[in-house]
RNA sequence: GCCGAGAUAGCUCAGUGGUAGAGCGCGGCCCUGAAAAGGCCGGCGUGGGGGGUCCGAUUCCCUCUCUCGGCA
């Protein structure tokens, strides 16, 4: 069996999930998109070190932000972390609030070949409409399900197909994931909206007080791939160092784009029937939590 | 106390004698190699209270309350 503990940010799964893990004698696998990057502590809300110790781990802190990092990569270290883990006649617990994780592991991701050096970025440098226009033309299937202004999935699927020779559309329904072949349970937790904005909004000011600026200003002086830049805080502060913003109106961005991105993540899992859903109350322990689950989990047994 | 300006969406504000918009905020949705990214949709409103004129008032008039300036 594989659990899934999923959720927006900032509702508190890392503490149910060492809790949960050890009922189950399980370990945890981030599903997390940003916590895979090392020196990003304070900014991803990384685990600290206490619980990182009471339970094993994997795919935190791995990565150098300066690294070029996607979907797939992610999927093949988690993949390689659930045999060692199965091997070790323990329980898989991915952990994380990536929704594109969740589904390249539970339902797979289609495999391509190679695609071309500087394809994408060539066909970035034109113009959204032209390549609206190619796209219809060679792949109507792709060109129909996406919305004319996502560039990015219109070069995405312009690369893939100028890569291989296949539309988009055909390769993308060969997948293969963990629900295939394995008994699968996904819980999320939920909170009354306000409360989990007001979470936020407070860890958004703990970020602060950890020493945030501190991190940010180190990172921005790197050369961070184009997927670490884009963590939430680090475009607000860089925004802040250069003199365009007050401290106070990058703190507040800060907090409203994690209150927009929660939303987001909401919206992704609220479509996926398999879930089951964990009322988190704002007073509940996590260890009550993960009790909850622990007992759904024996319940589905 | 007097003079002036104002009171319209959660906030800042626009506008019109035929029950109302904009930006931000907020809500909903999409998502298969950048996903904490990217994209789409939605006004969410007893127009400060009361009275009057009018077929009809958020719009005009009176009054009350409150806010902000200025003078005392």
């Amino acid at each position: 069996m594989v659990v899934f503990l999923v959720g927006p940010t900032g509702i508190g799964k890392t503490e149910v999930s060492v809790k949960l893990a050890k009922k189950i004698g399980g370990e945890i696998i981030s599903c997390d998109s940003m916590q895979i990057y090392k020196d990003m502590n304070i900014i991803t809300s990384a685990p600290r070190r206490a619980l990182l110790k009471s339970v094993k781990h994997h795919l935190l802190g791995v990565v150098s932000p300066q690294k070029e990092w996607n979907v797939s990569a992610y999927r093949r270290l988690a993949l390689k972390s659930v045999k060692e883990i199965f091997s070790r006649g323990r329980t898989p617990l991915f952990t994380g609030g990536t929704g594109l994780y969740l589904s390249s592991l539970v339902d797979g991701i289609f495999e391509e070949r190679e695609t071309l050096p500087g394809l994408r970025a060539s066909l970035e440098a034109l113009d959204g409409g032209i390549l609206a226009r190619r796209l219809a033309k060679v792949d109507p299937e792709a060109s129909k399900k996406i919305h004319l202004h996502d560039k990015k999935r219109i070069v995405r699927a312009l690369e893939v197909y100028e890569s291989t020779g296949h539309p988009i559309s055909a390769l993308q329904k060969r997948r293969n994931g963990l629900a295939d072949t394995h008994t699968v349970r996904i819980f999320c937790l939920s909170m009354d909206r306000n409360d989990l904005y007001a979470r936020i909004d407070a860890r958004v000011e703990k970020m602060f007080s950890l020493g945030l600026l501190k991190e940010a200003k180190s990172l921005l002086g790197r050369r961070l791939s184009r997927t670490a830049r884009y963590a939430i805080g680090l475009r607000e502060l860089k925004s802040y160092f250069k003199g365009e913003i007050s401290l106070d109106s990058a703190k507040e961005l800060i907090k409203r784009n994690s209150r927009r991105y929660a939303k987001r993540q909401l919206t992704w899992f609220r479509k996926d029937k398999r879930i089951i859903w964990v009322e988190a109350g704002r007073r509940d322990a996590p260890e009550r939590i993960a009790g909850r689950i622990y007992s759904l989990l024996k319940d589905g047994d």
